[in-house]
DNA sequence: TGTTAGCACTCTCTTCTAGTGAGTGCTAAC
DNA sequence: GTTAGCACTCACTAGAAGAGAGTGCTAACA
């Protein structure tokens, strides 16, 4: 349906509106690009393509610039592999090689490393496969007062507290191994569902029939509740807010504003990754769900770190975004983890 | 120095300007403040009051504004006791009431809830009064391959991470648990600093003394030294970045630009902290030594958890910011804190 | 001596009016 | 199918004019 020409035309409008911003005309076209045509004959082609809704023209006399339509074509049939240099990547390899020991840091600090990288911004989120079950619960005194908590988890997640004891509790080493004994025996395979109040009631009266006094066993219940249910939670980590501002698209200050507010609220972003793809997705201006993101495009990968754990990373840009940058950055980055990190995931 | 009436009138200029932004006039003062004198009589006490250097005329024939000497004259001597409405105050208790149980979520939280009630920008961090000693290491099997480890600090820190073990390494819970014990008793003390190459040689030694694999030995080394040194790390919490952006004095793209940036450079947002004083702070424009927010002004706080753990707290407006608002926000917030949070503090 | 009214002056901000330039659409010729 | 030419459109800019707010100064007043 488009010919070979129309294709050149569209592909020319939108490398250079990538790296203009400017609305482009037929005569700069012609002049750049080596077609073997006039200005005239690039005009009557435009006039087709905006026909088709590949490109519109912001007001009747200016040049065009690529709808979402054009950058939908163009993704997904006319973009070229780009090649990163070798100092980009150098640099993501070794941002993920120096975070290979912690997962939760690693999300956050190779998404720094991609807004570096790609000049955009970035937003990382830790995501688990599955729902933790307990697998293993370790209590040890820290002071007359206080018990630390080491929970384990079957995802192999270890989550910590450290729990204020009642006066007078006085729980000593030994005493500390046999609760965590017991705990471990009466709630291994539990997840956060399951220790709703019933759970807790039985298990607290098989505790109380091998002597574990409910003041003790009570803060460590609440202990075990809230960090089983903080190990589900998803944490959300931007960065390089900056970046998106430094564009000529929010060069308005209520752009500005609402985008700088979007990327606040961790509710909104969350809902970026609702979907769990395992493919690289782009998604170009009106196609976003999140109202505030319409004039952006996101472009959304999953790290697989291990059978249990991935994270996912969404790359905003205005939509005219260098799509083909992006997408080599997320492969050398996606590359890198399955290779190098496989199974050696480690989460705090 | 300054007579009753110049101070009413700075006041005023103050008051004025901290709502509305604009340049205030002797007319408006005039008619607006009942001081019982005509438009001229002011306009000769606001020419002695630009004299001093307590208010600056934008342009030549403009009203006043307040300079930085005229806002610290304000803060430190005129400035009222602001009273919060019931509902602000029950807010700001709950914030802190739902977090008593992680000091690392708590300052997170507080400073959310701190940029939600004054409409400024929050930054807080986790600081701590001394540097970690290793208290107690324990280790649990998790996988074939994998060990948990759980430090606890003398300062009631607990990290933790997972630690991949040598292929056939196999260790079981008697295992862990006896290099548990022989590595909290070499170990017991220690600071990250301790842990240098000498050292963990010296210990290395005494555990192939008592048959513990170098081959197991050295990933756990590892492991305690990025734990200790990551507690001893300052954590960076920013919040209501966009509410800075809503001040008619960054309606300047590259005001609003500067000013996000500084925002996300935890770097710079440290020295914000250096000096530790127990005294809530405030830092007026120019006296900041951040170049970025020489037009802000900060008020700065320590709020003390226990006798371990405090976090600070830093809320960033523009110079005309409510000072008087923001102090009674931290009071509120500095005495629920010391009041009920008295020595639970707990950390992940 | 302190206070006030009046007035000229200054400076910003807004509105309006060309003028310029980039780009298109259409037509007629090649 | 392609091209040259031309009239037309629209955004953007600079400059001019006018309005409005506010000052500084002077002279009069209590």
């Amino acid at each position: 349906m488009l010919n070979r020409r129309k294709i050149k035309i569209l592909e020319a409008i939108i490398n250079d509106y990538i790296a203009s911003a400017e609305p482009i005309g037929s005569r700069t076209i012609a002049k750049k690009y080596d077609l073997g045509v006039s200005s005239a004959t690039i005009r009557n082609e435009m006039s087709d393509l905006e026909e088709m809704g590949y490109i519109v023209a912001p007001h009747a006399s200016s040049g065009r610039v690529p709808s979402d339509k054009g950058y939908r074509l163009y993704v997904d049939e006319v973009m070229p592999q780009k090649q990163l240099s070798r100092q980009q990547r150098e640099y993501l390899k070794q941002s993920i090689a120096q975070n290979l020991s912690q997962i939760d840091h690693m999300m956050r600090d190779v998404a720094r490393a991609i807004s570096f990288v790609t000049k955009y911004t970035t937003v990382a989120a830790d995501v688990l496969a599955q729902r933790h079950k307990i697998k293993h619960i370790q209590l040890v005194p820290v002071d007359v007062d206080a018990l630390a908590m080491m929970l384990i988890t079957d995802l192999r997640a270890v989550k910590n507290s450290v729990i204020m004891m009642p006066e007078g509790a006085a729980i000593n080493y030994a005493a500390a191994a046999r609760i965590s004994t017991e705990m471990t025996r009466l709630l291994s395979g539990a997840t956060a569902d399951d220790l709703d109040s019933l759970y807790i009631g039985m298990t607290k009266q098989r505790l109380r029939e091998v002597n574990v006094n409910p003041n003790i066993a009570d803060p460590i219940f609440d202990a075990i509740c809230t960090a089983l249910s903080s190990a589900d939670n998803v944490q959300i980590h931007t960065s390089g807010v900056k970046n998106i501002l430094d564009f000529p698209e929010f060069a308005d200050l209520d752009k500005a504003r609402a985008i700088v507010g979007a990327l606040e609220e961790k509710e909104g972003l969350i809902t970026l990754f609702a979907d769990n793809s395992d493919n690289i997705q782009i998604i170009i201006g009106d196609e976003n769900e999140n109202i505030m993101l319409k004039n952006c495009s996101v472009i959304k990968a999953k790290i697989r770190v291990n059978e249990h754990f991935s994270g996912n990373i969404a790359i905003i840009g205005p939509t005219r975004m260098d799509y083909s940058q992006v997408m080599s950055v997320l492969s050398t980055i996606l590359g890198n983890v399955t290779l190098d990190m496989a199974d050696t995931g480690r989460m705090g």
